[in-house]
DNA sequence: CCGTATCCATTCCGATACTG
DNA sequence: CAGTATCGGAATGGATACGG
């Protein structure tokens, strides 16, 4: 997909697209996020992602305000990566998307949901998208509203 | 990334990966669940997405059983598309995904929230993640538990 | 109208070598 | 350890021409 296309669309989701980049990129935030892997050879060992491209996301993903670097947590002189407020923000992406897998996706069959709830140690309910109101809405309860010329 | 990197990987993140395959499905997903463009043209028009790719794209989908053909809706002898239980499943992802491109990554000053309750024509609140009792959890609230040696 | 097949440019990714 | 620079192969995407 060229940027471009993309990019300079009005489309939330287009430009949620723009500011994440890629898979890799959410892969990356969902490390430092949930699995308190917060440098670049912990990422790096846990992903199997080449040094150069983990390099440039993690770039990308500090220009774009998702991550910062922060000083190594040991103390060492080394950089660390923390999360933004707009970086904690996409956790519920994050945690919609993993449960979609979890639920849609199934492969080995003796896997099992893998996110807690840490205060109680049970697994996470699904997320659900609610009305004001409080009820569940699903996809045809939805409309949406293109105020421009841009769709989607 | 290389396909075969996450393809077989046990991480219900990867899979959902590997199952929706990249921005342009998520996109074209979105279109046939809340957009109501069902058909190949109208989702054409609507993405700008190269006739090509759309259609690798819509097979792709269908293989992963996250979208079916159908009959076209106005009984002409064309196809359309429909989500199926697996598609309307991933609406979560996209309102997820959605309401945190309107809200971190605001382009135009103008632009506001565009979905909506269609019942009430009010604007959805923004989805959160809770625990089986109700309170609301936060990225740290949240452990990823990795039975296996695979990650994320 | 609904796609598919081919071509070409661009991008992406991984491996490797290198710097501080 | 934490990156950066470069290189070659692979995949992607758009335009176009073509077939059902």
């Amino acid at each position: 997909m060229k940027k471009t296309c993309l990019a300079g669309n009005d489309c939330p989701l287009s430009r949620a697209y723009g500011a994440v980049g890629d898979w890799w990129s959410l892969l990356i935030v969902t490390r430092v996020l949930l699995g308190e892997r917060r440098r670049f050879s912990e990422i790096q060992e846990d992903l199997g992602v080449a040094r150069n491209i983990l390099s440039a996301r993690l770039r990308k993903l500090v220009e774009e305000g998702i991550l910062e670097k922060v000083p190594a947590p040991d103390g060492s002189l080394y950089q660390g990566y923390a999360p933004t407020e707009k970086g904690r923000a996409l956790f519920k992406v994050i945690v919609a998307l993993l449960q979609w897998g979890e639920t849609n996706c199934r492969g080995s069959p003796g896997a099992t949901s893998s996110l807690v709830d840490r205060r109680r140690g049970r697994p996470v309910p699904a997320i659900e998208v609610r009305a004001a109101d409080g009820r569940v809405l699903g996809p045809d309860d939805l409309r949406l509203v293109t105020p421009g010329t841009v769709k989607a």
